[in-house]
DNA sequence: AGTAGAATGAAGAGTGAG
DNA sequence: CTCACTCTTCATTCTACT
């Protein structure tokens, strides 16, 4: 089981040694963990001073007058409360909610421990647990929207930059506990270098790059990566300036990388899966366009499952899911991935293209009863409470809610969050809260 | 009916010099 | 503090072509 979990045949039984034979699954996972993380600690302290210095070191000189700055406003705009779950009553403050810097969230798996420490009120504990994402640069005001509207609920925002590869800026809210997280193990690759390493004997030196950018859903022509290798064969070597310039912006702009001499290429979709933290060939069966697009709106795995990893102390006999806009399906993969049995997933999904790709994924890795809903505007109250009533509650609400109104590359209908799609987050907040009330009433 | 390619910027945040 | 500048961004729409 813990092979299949994604841990090493050593680390397994190493912690079965450690734990026993007869130890509960969930005990040896957190063995494992253990350990990792001893070890990411003591091999950072000798070669990372990069993460270190962010870790120990950010808040000297300049940056801290700053961060103390920040923190003035934030104690002035959340009534001094000093916890930030709560805006200030009086209304009168613009809506600003600044993202942090670096962009960490509550605590991320080697940056320290819990650095922050929150109070929920009870009304807000649940259950259901529940567990929202959108982009975090959603035009201005509308994180507040999104916060008004699921309990004044501070906004934890991530870049998984911090976690994988590849940068993905995000914001989540959710009412989970932060204390003693403990990420996915084994930890996925924190470089381009270490993700590829195949590709580093054709990276150009004056390519500095260390992170690739946020995975899109569009990705770059042949006849793009034509004209950049066309232009760099025909150049000096290294190319003059100008050309590294706009070679550059374009490797930034689209993400690609090194596969050849003077040979640029996109990322291909097994390679977004490893990044994200799917299983590989997770997207495929459907067309290379479908995967690139439902691949751009995935959750980065590893970075709910630290969010989520909290679960699995608190539901060993499995969870009951309600998984609103489950796309591919990785709020479940990241469950799967901790070892988080799903007795109940009701999965909300429209298209088709991620309602294959699920389902298949489901039906190679899961025992418990799937069912799977459209849309979510005929997911009605009533059904809801149905299925309350036949599964005897859910443990867990989650999702994403469309970005497309929200998300920066947009140009022709970033609306905000009234936008046609983006719109969609008040099912959400609807459905959730139709749940936490029936629940409560029922005091399940 | 589906795919690939191309065109379509603004919005915010961060940075550093002055 | 201002100001100029750099950087990034879960996308949409139209066209040409299988």
């Amino acid at each position: 089981s813990l092979v299949n979990m994604g841990f090493s045949e050593d680390e397994a039984n190493r912690a079965i040694i450690r734990c026993g034979a007869d130890a509960d699954i969930c005990v040896l996972v957190d063995s494992v963990s253990a350990s990792r993380v001893a070890e990411d600690c003591h091999s950072r302290n000798l070669s990372d001073h990069q993460v270190t210095d962010r870790c120990f070191n950010s808040f000297g000189g300049r940056k801290k007058a700053r961060l103390m700055e920040e923190s003035r406003k934030k104690r002035k705009r959340y009534g001094g409360g000093g916890q930030g779950n709560r805006p200030s009553l009086d209304g009168s403050d613009e809506e600003s909610m600044p993202l942090p810097n670096p962009m960490v969230g509550f605590n991320l798996p080697g940056y320290s421990g819990s650095s922050v420490t929150r109070m929920l009120s009870k009304l807000d504990t649940g259950p259901p647990f529940f567990y929202y994402e959108n982009v975090a640069r959603a035009p201005k005001g509308e994180w507040a929207k999104i916060s008004r509207n699921l309990f004044d609920i501070q906004p934890e925002f991530v870049d998984s930059l911090h976690l994988c590869a590849a940068a993905r800026k995000r914001g989540y809210i959710h009412n989970l506990p932060i204390e003693n997280r403990s990420p996915l193990l084994p930890l996925p690759p924190k470089t381009i270098f270490e993700a590829f390493p195949h590709y580093k004997k054709w990276w150009p030196s004056w390519d500095t790059r260390t992170h690739l950018n946020c995975l899109q859903t569009c990705v770059a022509s042949a006849k793009l990566t034509d004209r950049i290798q066309r232009a760099l064969v025909s150049s000096s070597n290294p190319p003059p300036k100008s050309v590294q310039k706009d070679v550059m912006d374009e490797c930034k702009k689209w993400n690609l990388i090194w596969v050849g001499k003077n040979k640029v290429a996109p990322l291909e979709p097994h390679e977004m899966e490893l990044l994200l933290g799917f299983p590989r060939d997770h997207t495929r069966g459907v067309g290379k366009t479908q995967r690139y697009k439902s691949l751009g709106n995935s959750f980065q795995v590893d970075t709910v499952a630290y969010h989520l990893s909290v679960l699995r102390r608190m539901f060993p006999n499995g969870v009951r899911v309600l998984s609103l806009f489950t796309g591919i399906g990785g709020g479940e993969v990241a469950l799967h991935k901790l070892g988080i049995h799903m007795r109940v997933v009701i999965s909300v999904e429209i298209g088709e293209a991620s309602k294959k790709i699920f389902r298949s994924w489901w039906d190679q890795t899961q025992t418990g009863t799937l069912i799977e809903i459209d849309d979510v505007k005929s997911l009605t109250n009533d059904r809801v409470a149905s299925f309350i009533s036949q599964f005897g509650g859910f443990d867990l609400v989650i999702g994403g809610s469309p970005c497309n109104n929200l998300a920066g590359s947009n140009r022709h209908h970033r609306d905000g969050l009234e936008g046609k799609h983006s719109a969609l987050f008040y099912d959400y907040v609807r459905i959730l809260n139709f749940v936490k009330s029936t629940m409560a009433g029922r005091r399940m």
